[in-house]
DNA sequence: TCCAACAATGTAATCGTGTGCATTGACTTT
DNA sequence: AAAGTCAATGCACACGATTACATTGTTGGA
């Protein structure tokens, strides 16, 4: 196993301080021409890069970010992961993923996370309460991805408004001749599972309609389908689902386990707009959401947090109607 | 922002100093109980915890993992980070994530990484070669994850064994009487890329067979549903895909665009076993991984380099067939 | 009673970098 | 020519925790 260098040993090699190497490496302050070349040749040809554990020791800053997410298996929260990562990478930013989902106890986990000084922390689970991440995390004012839209002094939001677009889709379905509505919810008392629900409640309301049947899964596919079996019971021709992956398993059940026809016999709404969702053999109508302004959203938020003194903002993401042939 | 209690102030605070507290947390030697606990009922009042970046300072520790992956997008990479990040969590070791896919320059990705002197280094993607990760993490050796199985006294490996599993799936095909087979691979030249097409063809092989067509991807729904138009047009009827998502996307092309029927006119083999492929509506024959087994051999791995001089060690995992109605 | 052994804790060095302050030397200004 | 300015660099300390070594106090045995 092969040691890194470190930075006297270079300063040896090359004949000057410690202290010369470390001005040689980020903004080049006060330190001649020559001398800086000269190191960072001699850097380059001992593969000598600064140690960021030691860095971070006196800077205060370790450029890790710690993204609490529920499950990277899930399809939605995988896209946000994957973009919000790559935008991480071009700030020289590092990511430590933390999966909520299948841990046995989140809040030990965020605390093992805590003690890498972390410089921010993102939170898309909707497992951890905001007081706690805030609690745990000192070092760092967490982004709350997907709460409620309250002003909080100490953390930052990203949040989805899909009243408008809910509403379009389900006066398209409406128009259509439905009016035996569905809802396929979590059991998750978070508050963007429930601002879902009433964007579509609200826009069912203008037509003086209502969900006459409700569920509750828990965003996988298995979940859709077993809800599929108890919902359709009733008599119902529109689904409305709270992610598309559960909407995917409960149309497969209404279509291959139940015999109805979609779109003819029951209409299937998903959220999220996933790519699966888009895949032709799915080809869901969906509440989706901009993934690319998501994680610009966040992206821009951590680039406020990095000035000490910034306020805590929130910001609105609008949401779209994806439309597909099940509705 | 609270910044956080510092050992030294905890010492002050209960009247001892910084090194006695050091001792009070981990293996607790050489101390009285009752200091010991006085420390750690301090420490819990004012929620002291070790700073991470200082101990790994003179730890040489600092529990750390990379994982270079090419895109979480990707189901088959996203239930492997899962499992993998999932026991992580339980060894109390912190995933960093690095996303190749997207990535500019990958080399410069892992270099940023590899300051943060993390302790392992686990390679699913296939963008980076065996000798660049070597060379960039120097303070760990790296542990490759479907390279070819040669002994390398630079890392340790897992690999991947379908030989077995293969031919079972091409025997059941053959003897429903398909003859003209295709193969889309992916345009990589990665050593599984090859093998996974070999264990096919040294199936096809036994019964006088081979691939009369072959297709080259990227691993992506598109790239299948693409490839099928080109593939399709030869006299095809059973076509192996080097992914279950191109398979997807394979038959997505094949059934709503040309009006094949699976698997009456065309089988359709993936490979991975992915969850999806088992939605009910993919219902994907895959020569599927055991990602279980998968995750504890990595795991396995890891746990073996913890120990100085550990010998590197491959390790290799049967696949096996996953059944569904596309073959 | 005296010395040795040992447990408990403090002191100080260490890990690798970054940075304020002091020092040096060259160059400019009057 | 004397003095002031400024660029270039070294010195030393800080960041926060760990740990070898030194020190203290206590106890047990001869």
């Amino acid at each position: 196993m092969n040691k890194r260098i470190t930075s006297k040993e270079l300063a040896r090699l090359a004949g000057v301080s410690s202290a010369t190497v470390s001005r040689a490496f980020p903004g080049a302050t006060k330190l001649s021409e020559a001398t800086r070349s000269h190191i960072l040749s001699l850097a380059a040809q001992h593969s000598y890069q600064p140690n960021a554990l030691a860095r971070s020791l006196n800077n205060q800053r370790s450029g890790l970010v710690a993204l609490v997410v529920n499950a990277i298996q899930n399809p939605t929260e995988a896209e946000q992961l994957q973009g919000l990562i790559l935008q991480l990478q071009r700030m020289a930013l590092m990511p430590i993923v933390l999966c909520c989902g299948g841990a046995e106890d989140r809040l030990q986990l965020m605390r093992l996370a805590s003690i890498y000084q972390v410089d921010h922390v993102v939170v898309f689970s909707d497992l951890v309460t905001l007081d706690d991440a805030v609690e745990i995390f000192r070092t760092a004012r967490p982004i709350i991805v997907s709460s409620e839209p309250l002003p909080h002094n100490r953390a930052s939001h990203v949040t989805l408004e899909g009243a408008k677009a809910a509403a379009e889709i389900i006066d398209k379905v409406v128009a259509d001749g439905r009016r035996h509505f569905a809802y396929l919810g979590g059991r998750s008392s978070s508050y963007i599972d429930k601002a879902r629900r009433r964007w579509f409640a609200d826009a069912l309301a203008r037509h003086g309609l209502g969900f006459a049947t409700e569920g509750h899964g828990d965003f996988t596919y298995d979940s859709g389908y077993k809800e599929a079996v108890v919902m359709l019971r009733s008599r119902v021709d529109a689904v409305v689902c709270g992610n598309d992956v559960m909407a995917i398993g409960l149309r497969d059940a209404a279509v291959h386990l139940m015999g109805r026809k979609v779109p003819e016999d029951l209409a299937v709404i998903g959220q999220d707009g996933i790519q699966i969702a888009g895949w032709q053999s799915h080809d869901l109508t969906s509440l989706a959401i901009d993934q690319g302004a998501y994680v610009q959203a966040i992206a821009g938020l951590i680039e406020d947090q990095r000035q000490e003194d910034a306020a805590q903002r929130r910001v609105v993401i609008d949401c779209f109607a994806r439309w597909g042939r099940t509705a």
